[in-house]
DNA sequence: AACGTGTGCTCAAACGCTTGAGCAGGTCGT
DNA sequence: ACGACCTGCTCAAGCGTTTGAGCACACGTT
């Protein structure tokens, strides 16, 4: 790793001279020959400016940080990658960072904002961590953007058209014919599940359809919490004829436990999952899901907190292009 | 975010003494009373080192690369979260950058680790290239671990007892009574691919069991690939009983291409897959697996890059502890 | 009284970079 | 012929840390 100064050496002029021309600064005034000399002398020396050095100077890391409360989330990868094509667009770098709980969360972000590591962070909350005990945490103080939660305090957020989402769910199964349909949610707690319930309640309503609280659960959006719903509407003696899940990997593990409990799907029981990925073309039957616009959640959250940083702003943004999509697969089906 | 100064200012005492204070340097030489205002003072004011400033001291960053071709790979969230423990109790932090093809990790490398970012990379090679261009790329100059694809020679290695893996899968088929044993595998450029047919190879020859290359198949780890490669034995007008799939993600593609064939699973072939996923337990049938220690895989490679960067040792690991393991669930049975 | 020896601090340089200020020499206008 | 101005550079400070060297004072010894 050479410096300015070994570079400097080489062309035979001073570092200031270098690094004005490797930056190529507006007010360079440098002859074309020097240009020249410690161009090719950077070239030869494979000169990289120091990282550490620059951020020293300007305390701009150029990193920004992404928590995430598991990596094993299908929806992840998606979002990260579109966190990720923006970053490198813009000249950012992702520092990923996993926080089960929220204790680990309020840590790390203060470490990694305090220690200057990161210009700011993306968090994205799941059902681990209330949105009031990270505003609470994060106080305005550092600029971060909240991802799928909306906050409308001193952070910003980005989250999806979740009502929307649902309403394409229930408007497939209606237009099959169904009428009982059950709601599989996430926590109650988290923003994105209120939000859809919000969205299937309304959809419900909208073709003047009851919502039986008796098929409707709030567990989880994980495969194990979709099998304890299943188990837990069994339970309660219902059989809906549909049901709309917040979330595919739920749906997985419904698909399971259905099926564990003699119900085919869709002969009898048809399942729509809101959020698309791998795993539903994968899944059997292949799983009928509404595609969210997770890559550009993951765009736009990036574009969010590059905002909070240079200008300030604190933005709540729903990010509805490309318009949710239903992806007809094979688990759900004519009543 | 506070600086030395400012604590020293408060503190009425010197930078100098603030400094040994705070990283708590064994010759500090400092009076209970000044230490403990000193304490006072940085806790008031909440001070963190800065990162940067640090970094540029010790020409260390304390973070390293993981460079990975995917993160929807199931398997990637078990690696990495070995990697972030190992990381986090050993001081470190993660930067994570995705790679598709080979010029961006060539590309990705030379910057990292040219402007000093991270103090070395660990690599895990896909299916995407060959460890004989990536060894090309790092020429040893970078402190680089390669996960998952042995390289003797200037760079480092940490892989699975793959052949151990693939023969754990046919000692279960051949238990349950198959003799017809089919094996999907990644690309044959592939080097765990590679020791896992060895290691099926040798399983089959030591049950005295001949290898049917019409029931072979090198197309790849993915799910598309695992079911193209389900055609492929059709095609060729093969009846395996059983099939080894080298990875989990590829034999859950095989599995819908088979159903799709009309052929049950387990009742007309049973399907064994190394690697184990939450995919595979949430799949129809849910998928036997044997269970490779991906978490320790994670783990020893953090510890592997230390020792590199540390020590400047350059080992090839293979990490089997603990052994491989098979999980029997619904998709294999008895012929 | 002079001297060594701790003790408890401070000084200042260095890590690699950026950038306002300054300086020498040439060119131009009057 | 003399100031004004441009051109093409260099100087030096500063970002926040660490750390070897140094300095003032107190204490115990001869």
């Amino acid at each position: 790793m050479s410096t300015l100064s070994d570079v400097a050496e080489l062309a035979g002029v001073s570092v200031s001279a270098v690094s004005r021309v490797l930056s190529n600064a507006p007010s360079s005034r440098v002859s074309g020959a020097t240009r020249q000399r410690i161009e090719d002398a950077a070239r030869e020396l494979d000169y990289h400016p120091n990282f550490a050095a620059r951020a020293l100077k300007f305390a701009r890391t150029n990193v920004i940080a992404m928590i995430v409360p598991d990596l094993t989330n299908a929806i992840f990868s998606e979002l990260m990658r579109g966190v990720e094509d923006a970053a490198a667009e813009l000249g950012y770098m992702v520092l990923l960072a996993r926080a089960e709980s929220m204790r680990p969360i309020a840590a790390s972000v203060a470490r990694l904002v305090g220690e200057g590591r990161v210009d700011g962070v993306l968090i994205q909350v799941g059902d681990n961590i209330s949105t009031d005990e990270l505003a609470a945490i994060l106080e305005g103080r550092v600029p971060a953007v909240i991802i799928n939660s909306r906050r409308d305090d001193h952070v910003g957020s980005v989250i999806l058209p979740d009502e929307a989402g649902a309403r394409l769910a229930v408007e497939h199964l209606v237009g099959l014919g169904h009428r009982r349909i059950g709601f599989v949610n996430g926590l109650p707690t988290t923003d994105s599940a209120q939000r859809r319930e919000v969205g299937f309640a309304a959809a419900m309503a909208a073709f003047g359809l009851p919502v039986d609280q008796r098929l409707v659960t709030r567990l989880g959006y994980d495969p194990r919490q979709g099998r304890a719903a299943m188990a837990e509407i069994d339970r309660r003696g219902q059989r809906p004829t549909a049901v709309v899940v917040a979330n595919v990997n739920a749906a997985l593990g419904l698909m399971l436990e259905a099926r564990a409990r003699g119900r085919e799907v869709p002969a009898d029981l048809s399942v729509v999952a809101i959020h698309d990925a791998w795993t539903a073309e994968n899944a059997w039957p292949p799983l009928t899901t509404v595609r969210m616009p997770l890559y550009e959640l993951g765009r736009r959250s990036m574009a969010s907190i590059l905002e909070r940083i240079d200008a300030g702003t604190i933005e709540d943004v729903v990010v509805s292009d490309p318009q949710p999509a239903l992806v007809v697969r094979k688990s759900t089906g004519p009543i």
